[in-house]
DNA sequence: CAGTCCTAATTGTCAGACATTAAAATGTAT
DNA sequence: ATACATTTTAATGTCTGACAATTAGGACTG
């Protein structure tokens, strides 16, 4: 908390930008608590609402927690998986929407990721992970439901199947690539019969769970792919020729 | 821009929130300008202060920039891999050092992640991403380097395999899970033949992906898995033995 | 027409005040 | 002495008003 002053031109970024890297190297440990705001704007001679707007940055990236009241301030945060999930959900998906990224290239990315998760999967699931893939399925059979409501189900099914790895850090990374493909999923209006052929990979791809067959989920998980790749090409196509 | 208030007690929060859902569902385009702070204290019809504190939190996730001058305010920003890169890199190395994940898990989800990289790298790599990769296993042969540079040249030569693949979500995604990693392998120290072992099946890894060989590099990451899994096992193990 | 100056709009920063909160210290009654 | 109510205090949360810095665009001038 000294000088080594970037000098950006900004100072509550510079402020948050130190303070940061204090945090990140280890400088400052999980439930450390920062000096107060009055304090904190004498260290680094700037006036209070700048040291907030610090202060806030801070706040914005799950960094630290802040508290009121006698005892109170801002305390370092344990960054817990559970914080990150939907920052990397955010994050993924406006990455996605404002960067013209084919849903050729998402749907690549997301399903080489999930194969990698495809052996330890079959390896480890719990009965309780496999049932909740069961569920899904079955829901997603039900006649009646909307588009989101089946690709809302499409993305418990794959969260269960990557969670099923029992490796948490799999599972963060793989929350932003399965969730954020979900607004490109919605783009597509699924016939009857689309849906069938899904819901039939989908068993596949439970049995071969089930059956702790780590190549055979690879496989149905490719084929999947391809089911989805040839899907999203035939809606595309005719979205050219017809466009609204 | 108007209710659908949380409050939640925290304003700066409940109003950076309302925006940020704006801009993730699309209301506010990129390159958007946002009305002035006067404009949307009015609106929101607080300080401010309070107002900039909101603005703040969402330019710490790079969902807006500033402009100062006559013609300057907040515009949606489009969210670019580059700006999410060190975002993402920060969040793992976090999550990592702060939840007491073990080296086996985050090694584990690391290659893994790989792996599933490995097919498409070694069809599309093109002749600069090999060359990248065969020079930083030159500069890991050579001797006389610190333990932190052979870790950075690994990094290096992991993020030019991943990139191979020439999917940019890929690369995103994988950027957090190599970089995360590195702090966890800078606690290991290596000695010469260690360092031979790895270089070694780094080879490998480059002659499979000048082959076009899919598989023998997924075999390769394997093996490579495997060394670094026992090389820290065995550093732990003696650790334990001879605390410092 | 070109260059310069001025103006206006907007963000960046500061100072000081008051409101709100929650823990700790103090006081009081049993 | 202990249990409970009250006061104090230290901290964040918010507001008001002001000034500085920056930049685009218009007005003025040669």
């Amino acid at each position: 908390m000294k000088n080594a002053s970037p000098k950006s031109g900004d100072l509550s970024a510079d402020i948050a930008a130190q303070i940061r890297d204090a945090i990140v190297a280890g400088d400052l440990r999980f439930d450390e608590r920062l000096p107060s705001e009055a304090e904190l704007s004498e260290q680094f001679d700037v006036s209070r609402p700048t040291v907030r707007e610090a202060l806030k940055r801070l706040a914005a990236q799950s960094l630290i927690r802040t508290q009121r009241g006698a005892t109170g301030g801002a305390f370092v945060k344990r960054l817990s998986f559970e914080d990150a999930y939907p920052q990397q959900i955010t994050t993924s998906t406006l990455l996605l929407s404002m960067n013209a990224v084919s849903f050729e290239t998402a749907c690549e990315a997301r399903y080489a990721l999930e194969r990698a998760c495809a052996p330890l999967s079959a390896a480890r699931r719990t009965p309780d992970q496999l049932a909740t893939m069961r569920a899904e399925i079955h829901r997603q059979s039900q006649p009646g439901l909307t588009d989101e409501a089946f690709c809302a189900s499409d993305v418990a099914f794959h969260r269960a199947l990557v969670d099923g790895a029992g490796n948490p850090v799999l599972s963060y990374q793989l929350a932003g690539a399965v969730e954020a493909m979900q607004p490109l999923m919605n783009m597509i209006t699924f016939t009857a019969r689309d849906r069938a052929r899904i819901v039939a990979l989908h068993v596949s791809v439970a049995d071969a769970v089930e059956a702790h067959d780590g190549p055979a989920v690879a496989q149905a998980l490719t084929d999947l792919e391809q089911e989805t790749q040839s899907l999203a090409e035939s809606v595309f196509a005719q979205r050219r020729k017809h466009p609204s």
